[in-house]
DNA sequence: AACACGTGGTA
DNA sequence: TTACCAAGTGT
C-alpha cells in the first residue's frame, strides 16, 4: 500500500494508490440510487438509457425510458418504429438526431448481429449515435468489460483527484484520464466503478457546491488538498450567447390550424412546428409574419391577435418568439412549402399527435388552455 | 480543432 | 435577466 501519514491525524492518500477504486466501488454498492436501468443492466436498456443520459440529466430521462421501454421493449421495435413514433418518444429531450441514430443502428444490430447488440467496444463505437462515452457504457455496464467511461462527470473527478491544471479540452488531457481511471478501476468492477465515478460526480463532486464532507475518496484528492477544487476542472472554450427574435403564425382555417414538417438533417430535423421566421432589424412581429408567410408558403394572411410571447433558448440562441393568431386573407389560398418537407392542416386537438420542439409544445399548451374562447 | 446540435435548472 | 452548465456525437 502507498499510504502516506501527513503530520496530523488524518491519513491522506495519492491518487496513484489504487485502493481507491475499491473504496469508490463501496460507496457506490451503498449510495447509489435507484433507477429503472439498474434492474438488469439488459444491454438494450443500457444503449437507451445511456443514449438518453448524453448531455441530459437523469431525472428528466427517468419518465422518457420509462415510456420507451413499454413501447418499445427491443431492438427489432425500434428498427420497425416510424421515425415519427420515435420523434414523439423524444419530443422534449433535445438533440434529436440522437434518434434517427438510434433507428439507423437498430436496423444495423438486427441485419448484421442478428438483433444482438455487440459486446465489442470496437463494433459498439461503429454504430451510429455510439461514441467513446456511449461505447464504453455498454461494454462495462452491459456486459462486464473492464473499460473506463470519460462522461463529463468522471472528467470533473478525475480533473480534481489529479488536481489537473491543463484545460481538460486537450487532447493529450483525454488519454490521461481514460489511463488514470483504467488504473483505479478494480478488475472485474467496471460496472460498479465507471458508475460510482459517474454517480459521485452528481451526487457529490458537483460542478457547483461540491460536497467534500461527504466525499469517500476526499483523502486520495490532490485539488482537496491543494484547496483547488472549485477551479477543477479547467476549461477554455465558450460560445457566445446570440439574441433572437422570431414570430410564428397559428394559421387558422376551416377549425384547423396550420404545421408544417421540418427537414432532414438540421436544426430540430423531422419535428413540427408553426410557420414563422426571424424578425429582421427594424421590423416588427407582425410585419416579420405576414413578410415570412409571403415567401415560405406564398399566402398573404390577416393578423387576429398576439397568442403569446415566449422566451426560451435553443443551442446558443436565445429567443424570444411571438406568436399570432392568423387567418388567410383572402381565404381559399393553397399554401406552397419552401423550405419545409411536408404539411397538414389539423385540429387543434389533433396537435398532441406530432412532435414538435419545447417552445413550439408550450405555445400548444397556451392554445388548448384558450380553446373555446375563439377557436 | 472547433462548432452544431435542445433543453431546463441554477446563481 | 444573463450566463453557465449537464451522463456526447458527428463533422
Amino acid at each position: 500500500m502507498a499510504k502516506t501519514s501527513s503530520s496530523g491525524s488524518n491519513m491522506r492518500h495519492d491518487p496513484e494508490d489504487e485502493s481507491i477504486g475499491t473504496c469508490l466501488v463501496e460507496w457506490f454498492c451503498r449510495n447509489q440510487r435507484p433507477l429503472p436501468w439498474r434492474r438488469h443492466y439488459d444491454p438494450y436498456a443500457v444503449w437507451i438509457s445511456e443514449t438518453m443520459l448524453q448531455q441530459t440529466q437523469m431525472t428528466k430521462v427517468v419518465p422518457y425510458f420509462e415510456r420507451w421501454m413499454d413501447r418499445l421493449p427491443n431492438v427489432r421495435a425500434v428498427a420497425e418504429a416510424s421515425l415519427d413514433e420515435l420523434l414523439q418518444l423524444w419530443e422534449g429531450l433535445g438533440y434529436y438526431s440522437r434518434v434517427r441514430h438510434l433507428k439507423k443502428a437498430a436496423d444495423i444490430i438486427l441485419a448484421r448481429y442478428g438483433g444482438q447488440i455487440p459486446s465489442d467496444e470496437k463494433a459498439l463505437r461503429r454504430l451510429p449515435g455510439i461514441g467513446d462515452y456511449t461505447a464504453a457504457a455498454i461494454a462495462s455496464l452491459a456486459f462486464g468489460r473492464d473499460v473506463p467511461v470519460l462522461d463529463g462527470n468522471a472528467q470533473r473527478v478525475t480533473a480534481r483527484l489529479l488536481d489537473w491544471e491543463k484545460p481538460v479540452e486537450d487532447s493529450h488531457t483525454k488519454k490521461a484520464f481514460q489511463q488514470a481511471l483504467r488504473r483505479w478501476m478494480p478488475p472485474g468492477r467496471a460496472r460498479e466503478f465507471n458508475q460510482a465515478v459517474m454517480e459521485l460526480g452528481s451526487m457529490v463532486c458537483a460542478p457547483r457546491r461540491p460536497a467534500c464532507d461527504a466525499c469517500p475518496v476526499f483523502s486520495w484528492c490532490r485539488a482537496y488538498a491543494a484547496g483547488t477544487v472549485p477551479h477543477r476542472p479547467v476549461k477554455t472554450r465558450r460560445l457566445a450567447a446570440e439574441q433572437v427574435t422570431v414570430a410564428v403564425a397559428v394559421l387558422h382555417d376551416n377549425g384547423n390550424v396550420f404545421i408544417q414538417k421540418r427537414p432532414p438533417g438540421g436544426l430540430m430535423a423531422g419535428l413540427w412546428e408553426f410557420p414563422g421566421g426571424k424578425v429582421e432589424e427594424g421590423e416588427s412581429p407582425e410585419e416579420a409574419v405576414k413578410r415570412e408567410l409571403c415567401e415560405e408558403l406564398g399566402v398573404t394572411v390577416k393578423l387576429l391577435g398576439k397568442i403569446a410571447e415566449i422566451r426560451h433558448a435553443v443551442t446558443r440562441f436565445r429567443i424570444r418568439l411571438h406568436a399570432f393568431r392568423c387567418v388567410l386573407d383572402p381565404s381559399g389560398q393553397i399554401p406552397t412549402l419552401r423550405s419545409a418537407v411536408e404539411a397538414l392542416w389539423v385540429p387543434p386537438a389533433f396537435l398532441d399527435r406530432f412532435a414538435f420542439p419545447s417552445a413550439n409544445r408550450r405555445l400548444i399548451r397556451i392554445l388548448q388552455e384558450h380553446s373555446g374562447l375563439d377557436l
